[in-house]
DNA sequence: TGCAGCATGTAAATAGTTACATGATTAT
DNA sequence: ATAATCATGTAACTATTTACATGCTGCA
């Protein structure tokens, strides 16, 4: 259970609402860990009881009142505890690298939508990356510990989506050879 | 649940038994779809109910029988329409990026020991891509259009490899760094 | 009128991990 | 002797997804 930790960090950052670390307005770790927002309000109760965060009610007129949740001593202690612990690689489950591997079974075409629904997707989070590049780290000598962390992570991000859309590439071009080749046929 | 798809795309290839599956004699799909053997052998069970797969006993003196799973008719439709279905990325669970989001909180050194534990798990993983690649894929201008899907697959997992580690190098500098700050403190 | 956004959750189902269980062979 | 490899599985637990449930506001 490692969302836990994900929703510490987030929240040791920024006191904030489970809604808002679904949504992610202070961005960043909603992209290097997924969850949904039925999973997150389960974890914060969680978080709750053991005592790790807390939350205050901001009442509203008219929507449901706002828990806003921030860290508490042991909620850092915990956190700090499980960044010094050794990790295991995130195990990988790459569904469109299996479909890849077998790809002569199927039609191309197919394929190659999927696939460029996929480029879709990695190009805007790219895109957005660069935009946050721009927006927070434009000065890069400038800026403090924290903000050099976060700027590594951030880079982490660029340099992963463009390596997966540099290779995304080489294979639609194949895949446009496949389905021009069926074409002749 | 698309471990169903991995297994069905591995014994598409090549049958096999389940013992095999984890061990991944044939390669590579253990590398783009991480399981246990727990997993594997209750959704070869499952495959086999649902007439997708069938296996054969081969009795063995001295060990269990192998019951060596091939793909029926059935299920070679069924993954081809799976291959040829729209899929979702998967859902990012990157723990190291988020241990270097607030890398700030923590000690620089057991975050760097970590770090250096990854970079010698993709070492090897990129290590085992590149030896694949010297034996499988030497002539890659006379590959079959399964060898150039395949290939195709092995040259992902490379280019994400050097760029994950290239993304390390940055971050271990970073960390060293730090960690001799501390030290002069 | 209907949809998106804000704001909270519960319940049921599926997927995945960890622990337990068995037993022979071969290498150190 | 002890561990690793071959070979199968079951049971309990944890994590994650999907479906259900409520209700107000503001925009098109």
């Amino acid at each position: 259970m490692a969302l836990k930790h994900a929703i510490l960090a987030a929240v040791s950052l920024e006191p904030q609402t489970g809604y808002e670390l679904g949504k992610q307005i202070n961005g960043s770790i909603r992209f290097f860990w997924a969850a949904t927002l039925q999973q997150i309000y389960k974890e914060l109760g969680e978080l709750g009881d053991a005592g790790l965060l807390i939350h205050t009610d901001v009442h509203q007129a008219d929507k449901p009142s706002r828990k806003v949740y921030r860290i508490t001593d042991s909620g850092l202690k915990e956190l700090k505890t499980w960044i010094e612990a050794e990790s295991d690689p995130s195990p990988v489950r790459d569904a469109l690298a299996v479909k890849m591997f077998v790809g002569h079974l199927a039609a191309p075409r197919p394929l190659l939508k999927d696939l460029q629904r996929h480029v879709e997707i990695h190009e805007s989070k790219l895109a957005h990356y660069e935009d946050a590049q721009e927006k927070y780290f434009a000065d890069v000598d400038g800026l403090s510990v924290e903000g050099k962390f976060r700027h590594l992570v951030l880079m982490k991000g660029m340099l992963m989506e463009r390596a997966w859309l540099a290779w995304a590439k080489e294979a639609a071009a194949f895949l446009a050879q496949c389905a021009a080749a069926e074409g002749r046929k």
